[in-house]
DNA sequence: CCTGAAACCTAACACTAGTTAGAAAATGGA
DNA sequence: TCCATTTTCTAACTAGTGTTAGGTTTCAGG
């Protein structure tokens, strides 16, 4: 199983893709053997041969949508020069986050959509993971904090807590012709730093209210019944 | 089906309340009709002297999620004097939003995590509750910025986008023991009005940062495998 | 106590689920 | 070309799904 893989491995990467694509869609139970099979080019039968259960599929794809966000917002945050301020880290971690879970919307969707319905072996792991990927940014902010450069009343675990939720929330109405992402992310960094009513604009927008108006439920393809 | 209603209504409401329950627990597709009967003390074929469908009782779980909110956040936005403050609306819309999404907590959950997995005829109705109340919010935040309260340069649609996503997502980690709803609720509105580095503190919050630390994973309830 | 409607249960139907064992095809080096 | 290994398919099994038809219980009102 893991000696000489090369063919195999294409084929892997297809099963999960389609994976994280069919799970988005349908949920955990909702999620058949023989559609994920179907949008792979393959027989439900012949995914056995790269995974060996349901579960272990689902658990690969959990644990994917969460990595590939923390991995890459670790190395924007190490990019960054040790001088850099609590609030360049938090527009930079903010950027990060967005690119990533967009990049990898799939599997970012599928994470979000399909925790909590799965069993909770499966489910532990990637809770962790996420914890984990919880204290980075509490660490920023806290930094940032004692630095001085927050003045903010309100409780930093809280304040993570909005922002997390907020920034994954994104996937949800985020569509590829509409907004770039990284006007989405300035916006969002300057949400969070300055809040509505203050904001001493650093920079103006080209145009701020505009373009396309996202919908809210951008995926129609849902089963018959 | 609706002519003496007695009996039947308070049967009806324990199998609602057990389906968002099981929704919420299982997702669209892992929710059987035995579980929720189960849950609701009958067996699964008396749900359908209620129901006369799996669907029709997922949509009524849905619409139930989004309507609570709605109404609770029109109550008290109209409850507000006609001279109140764009701040002031949007600190009541969030703090009202909040306290109905946590009272019907297993509705908002089960809507949060079966939309997007429910048939397109189901979701489509339930898509437009929430399009209209998101309009709602939209005009608060407009009539604010057009009274010169919000300095921001961020979109006021990303603005409302990012708010009602953080909103929703407080269900997932919120938890009984822990803060208040009100201080939530507090934190909440000073971080969206005045973001982290910004914030003249008007009135100084007792403790600011310690009691419960919420943990990301709720529920355990899953089933075995 | 009778009665008819309301509320519920039982048992089954057709169907689909995850999973598996074994046969068949594809692959690549000798 | 042959062969051994890797990869895929076929066909099936068991368990569990939503739903229904018809029978049974519950219960208010006469």
């Amino acid at each position: 199983m893991a000696k000489k893989l090369a063919k195999s491995a294409i084929s892997q990467k297809r099963v999960l893709d389609a994976a994280a694509k069919i799970f988005r869609d349908f949920g955990y139970a909702g999620t058949t053997m023989r559609a994920i099979a179907d949008e792979a080019d393959l027989k439900a039968g012949s995914i056995y041969y790269h995974y060996k259960s349901k579960d272990e599929l689902i658990g690969a794809v959990l644990d994917i949508g969460v990595n590939a966000v923390t991995q890459r917002v670790t190395e924007a945050l190490a990019a960054l020069p040790p001088e850099a301020t609590g609030r360049q880290r938090v527009e930079v971690a903010i950027a990060a986050h967005l690119s990533a879970i967009i990049e990898v919307g799939d599997y970012t969707l599928a994470t979000r959509r399909v925790a909590g319905q799965v069993p909770e072996a499966i489910s532990a792991r990637n809770t962790r993971l996420r914890d984990s990927y919880g204290a980075m940014w509490q660490q920023i902010m806290n930094d940032a904090q004692q630095r001085g450069e927050f003045k903010t009343t309100a409780s930093l675990t809280l304040s993570r807590l909005f922002i997390l939720g907020a920034l994954n929330w994104t996937v949800e109405w985020y569509k590829p012709g509409g907004r770039s992402v990284e006007q989405i992310a300035r916006d969002f960094a300057s949400f969070v730093l300055d809040g509505l009513s203050g904001g001493a604009a650093p920079l103006p927008v080209e145009f701020s209210e505009a373009a396309t108006e996202p919908h809210d439920n951008p995926r129609p393809r849902i089963r018959s019944a």
